[in-house]
DNA sequence: ATGGCAGAAGCATTCTGA
């Protein structure tokens, strides 16, 4: 099962350039981040002739998330409120639209969309801290109900300085702070695993280059996109790759597509992880 | 320290992003 994470910086806009690399990839789902469109606009038709079912979770102008499936979904939730433990203020979060989630072939496919913060000691780098450690809790709750996870999307955080073109110039600075690495962890806590450093150790792999100063040509870019699954999912994990083909079209997203593949038919992996289980309990 | 590039809203320019 292809899982695919892209912000795609506006739907509309980049509508034909996601439908090619629909054709290409073929991913099973496809999360994407900062639509920019309210729901009753998004262009649905071109994934639903490739046979997609599409759930929406938009607004006007800014943020909005959305996944696109070929395989059935179910019990999906949109933002926070209703499903988070009761001390968590939610309702400073029910304006901006950064979480959709979904069951898809027994995995929660959890699609955020992080704040990016602007810069730290502002109100949107408290907004930031504060939606993340929501997020926290809603990963919490996930965790009581013993869900497999596969959180997704992106973060506006490099996780570490191995992640960043330059991170003498950045140390310290929004998308680069222990602030932010911190509230990342909190989130992650040991329960999930970045699916990337699995398979890559080394620092020089981006997933985004901003638009000005020739970001791109000159290969000066972030990780900032992000697919972390379960550590009971990590035996079915065969791949991870950034692919940064989108980045060279005409009129690009800044953000390159993200994408892993889970082999969940493996019935004999299936069987040794009942046996591990039976012997430690 | 600042702007640089891009998209949306909406028609000049501002807001936002990262």
């Amino acid at each position: 099962m292809l899982i695919a994470t892209w912000n795609v910086n506006s739907v509309r806009t980049r509508l034909s350039q996601i439908i090619n690399w629909i054709n290409k990839v073929n991913p099973d789902i496809l999360c994407l981040q900062e639509t920019k469109v309210i729901d009753k606009d998004f262009p649905l038709k071109p994934f639903e002739e490739l046979g997609y079912e599409v759930i929406v979770f938009g607004q006007k102008s800014y943020n909005g998330v959305a996944i696109i499936s070929k395989i059935k979904s179910e019990n999906v939730t949109k933002g926070f409120s209703g499903y988070l433990a009761d001390h968590n203020d939610v309702n400073q979060f029910e304006d901006q639209k950064r979480l959709i989630t979904a069951d898809i072939n027994g995995v929660k496919i959890i699609n955020v969309y992080v704040p990016n913060g602007s810069s730290l000691h502002s109100e949107k780098f408290d907004y930031k801290i504060n939606w993340l450690n929501c997020l926290s809790s809603f990963l919490d709750e996930q965790e009581k109900k013993g869900d497999l996870i596969c959180l997704l999307g992106d973060f506006n955080i490099a996780p570490s300085n191995k992640d960043i073109h330059d991170p003498q110039r950045y140390e310290g600075a929004i998308m680069a702070s222990e602030i932010e690495r911190n509230a990342l962890n909190n989130v992650l806590k040991e329960r999930l695993i970045d699916s990337f450093r699995i398979y890559e150790k080394n620092t020089g792999h981006w997933s985004w280059w901003d638009y000005r100063n020739n970001a791109y040509e000159l290969n000066k870019g972030w990780r900032i996109d992000h697919i972390y699954i379960s550590k009971a999912l990590t035996s079915k994990l065969k791949s991870c790759v950034i692919d940064s083909n989108p980045r060279e079209n005409i009129q690009p997203s800044d953000h390159a597509p993200v994408m892993i593949n889970l082999d969940l038919d493996n019935s004999n992996e299936d069987y040794f992880e009942e046996e591990e289980d039976f012997f430690e309990i």
